[in-house]
RNA sequence: GGGUAGGUACCGAAGCGGUUAAACGGGGCAGACUGUAAAUCUGCUGGGCUCCGCCCUACGGAGGUUCGAAUCCUUCCCUGCCCA
């Protein structure tokens, strides 16, 4: 029924930075294995951004991972803790989420994780479930449980609290409400990326206090986003999102620094490691060009999380657009409603919706980036006849081709 | 409860009665260059007006002093730190 411990180890280790205590890990499957009992895999989410990335999907992948071992992966949506916002790497206190908004993005990321998990061997559950029931006399209880010099050695609460940045007390509870889930839902494993480790290590502690055999975690690393320095992240807008179109997801990967490029197979891809190792022989001995490296890796990640047909159109639109700086093929239709057909650019720019104000519309025109029907356009008050469909090029890579709207 | 330091544009941070749409840095955008949407360099970076000038809005909130305030006064809100 299960595969066998070894191979189950090795999948499981594979991309993981830590897993505490691996013994502990080892034991469980053995023990599921004799007693034919899946495990129970916890990941949380955070509905507090809507959008899933590829910094996302690594950890989601070694969920996916123990799905395909035959376990259960258990992915909670945090709509309760939403309101409470985890704070970690961060330097400010979360907006809090209203529980409605919550719920609202948790369903978009479930859209977004089922494409990285399967839907068979899966469990989703909101933490409002058992949070939201919890009287304050419950809350004490667990706070109870822990102490501030415990929760100040997290490494970001301590970095604010010796520099004057404030903590809100719920923020301290954050780590608590987390290690409550995992009580919750008997969690024999819970996952995160690095930064969760924290976090992860009190669901043990809780678990222990309430007498259940403490869970095992595993940690994956934070990948970089697209600038190669910072971790991926909406906040830093260096992040590839899942469901970035494919043009975009293809730019993107091609926009990384060539230090990141194995990291990426890596952790975006996760190929096989003797394939990895070629690559890397390859890009230092020369035999491997990091651009056409990074155009196969583009290539792949936008094959897997769209196909390979789209995967080669993007690729040519990039040739297109970007290396030779042509018109793309494909170009929306903007029909502009306006009884007149002959507009100053910077209106229709704005019109269009091309620039958020005629203030930026007249700089990017001053500054030359403004091209109409292949023109280079130099004065923001110069008129525009769109009787007929003309194509308007804003900067490297926004197009629209715009006409007047036509009454019958 | 007492004391003290603060709240400035997307972020960090200067300014402390007029020359301030607000230095500087980051970010963002545009241009040049490039294998690249990287790096680097250059410029721009509140909004409106046919616009080389004018008009709005803006320095935590609300009032006030003044010809004139982000800068002074009053009051309220918020935050850090120290002492209780």
């Amino acid at each position: 029924m299960f595969p066998s411990v070894n191979e189950q180890m090795d999948l499981i280790r594979y991309g993981a930075v830590e897993i505490i205590p691996e013994d502990e890990l080892v034991k469980k499957i053995e023990k599921c294995i004799k007693t034919n009992t899946p495990l129970r895999i916890k990941l949380g989410a955070d509905p507090t951004r809507p959008d899933l990335h590829l910094g996302h999907a690594v950890v989601l992948h070694k969920l996916r991972h123990f799905q395909d071992l035959g376990h259960v992966a258990v992915l909670i949506i945090g709509d309760f803790t939403g309101m409470i916002g985890d704070p970690t790497g961060r330097s400010k206190t979360r907006e809090p989420l209203t529980l409605e908004k919550a719920a609202e993005n948790g369903r978009s990321y479930l859209e977004q994780a089922t494409i990285v998990l399967k839907k068979e061997n899966l469990e989703v559950r909101h933490n409002s479930e058992w949070l939201g029931r919890m009287t304050f006399r419950d809350v004490i209880e667990l706070s109870a449980k822990y102490t501030v010099a415990q929760l100040l050695e997290r490494d970001d609460f301590s970095k604010r609290y010796h520099s004057g940045i404030p903590i809100s007390v719920h923020e301290l509870l954050y780590p608590l409400a987390q290690a409550q889930d995992s009580v919750a839902i008997k969690s024999d494993v819970e996952l995160g990326g690095t930064d969760q480790k924290f976090n992860l290590l009190v669901g043990r502690e809780i678990q222990r206090m309430n007498g259940m055999e403490p869970q095992c975690i595993l940690t994956m690393p934070i990948l970089e986003g697209t600038d190669g320095v910072e971790k991926m992240s909406k906040s830093y807008d260096n992040y590839i999102a899942l469901t970035e179109d494919p043009n975009n997801m293809f730019g993107k990967v091609m926009s990384i620094p060539d230090e990141l490029i194995l990291r990426y197979y890596q952790y975006a891809l996760f190929s096989d490691l003797e394939e990895i190792q070629k690559i890397k022989l390859g890009l230092e001995n020369g035999t491997i060009h990091p651009r056409n490296c990074k155009v196969e890796l583009g290539k792949r990640i936008v094959a897997k999380y769209h196909n390979s047909d789209e995967a080669d159109k993007a690729f040519e639109y990039f040739e297109k657009v970007i290396k030779n700086k042509e018109i793309p093929d494909d170009i929306q239709d903007y029909f502009l409603d306006s009884p007149i057909t002959e507009l100053m650019i910077q209106d229709i720019l704005v019109s269009s919706n091309l620039c958020p104000s005629k203030k930026e519309a007249k700089r990017i025109i001053e500054q030359g980036g403004v091209y109409v029907d292949s023109v280079k356009i130099d004065d923001p008050f110069q008129k525009i006849h769109i009787s007929e469909p003309k194509i308007f090029k804003v900067g490297k890579r926004k197009f629209l081709r715009i006409a007047h709207k036509k009454y019958n």
